[in-house]
DNA sequence: TAAATTCCAATAAAAACAGTCGGGATTGAT
DNA sequence: ATCAATCCCGACTGTTTTTATTGGAATTTA
């Protein structure tokens, strides 16, 4: 029940995406720097994230990546569902990798509640907010200061 | 972001304990042998719902595991925070295990509400709300029939 | 053509998970 | 008092998953 890094660099790397997506396709390089992300781990994660369609890649020097849709089009979920095997929290959820009695099992109710649960909420979420939240975030400790 | 056995073998055993609350403490054989997990193993588990104070247990012969509390006053979030750890999603949310620049991350936002929005999910589903909605859900079936 | 980049596949190290084992301590029933 | 049932405890092991790393091929721009 823990997110793994690559939930986390995802993240990190689509919000890195968000915000410098006015600057042209980013390379590989750059997001890494910024991010505090191993580049070559970066690449298998963002590789997924293409394969998913929520990034777009141009080839070649001066290449790199783009969101393929805005911001506030691309949800929290999306990122880590991609890149987090779905966020099916069991597998007896889903169809034939049930336990045989799967029609009536107590748990298995209990599941379902907290799966839909809690893909609203991470679909509650888009990169727009992020930075929206952010902004308001970091206003608010000027006003403290 | 997948529940690991712990968790879901802990929310079996607690759901038997609920429901054969009447029949006295049950033995973690009993308990193993109805849900299907293994003895060994559910007798770590077990371990540590005692620690953490939702079950209590009752030593040598007719001996076995009772729950705490009533059903109704234990959430599946209580038992999933004690054998996954805490349900902390990421660590760096918790003081000092942060990153350093950790008052101000836009995904720091992110995981606060997504913290805080499963634990109020699984917070909202009782022991008893188990039973209840299974109860429910086989009557339902019988209609069907 | 050279440099910057994406793309791809294999491998490796480390951590987490799931489960096992052996034995000690406590208690109720006989 | 003894025995069987049970909880209690800690160490250990095998497997799987995670987190990368490496080396190079293909593509594009300058």
């Amino acid at each position: 029940m823990k997110l793994s890094m690559r939930g986390r660099y995802g993240i990190h790397a689509m919000y890195d995406l968000a915000v410098n997506a006015r600057y042209g396709p980013q390379p590989i390089k750059a997001i890494a720097e910024r991010e505090g992300i191993p580049e070559a781990y970066l690449e298998q994660l963002i590789a997924v994230l293409k394969r998913e369609g929520l990034v777009k890649s141009t080839r070649g020097a001066q290449g790199g990546y783009t969101l393929a849709r805005a911001p506030e089009a691309i949800t929290v979920g999306d990122v880590l569902r991609a890149l987090e095997g779905g966020l099916k929290l069991v597998d007896c959820l889903d169809a034939e990798a049930a336990c045989g009695k799967s029609g009536t099992c107590p748990t298995r109710i209990v599941w379902q509640k907290v799966r839909d649960g809690l893909n609203a909420l991470v679909d509650g979420i888009t990169l727009r907010d992020m930075i929206d939240d952010y902004k308001r975030a970091c206003a608010q400790e000027e006003e403290t200061v």
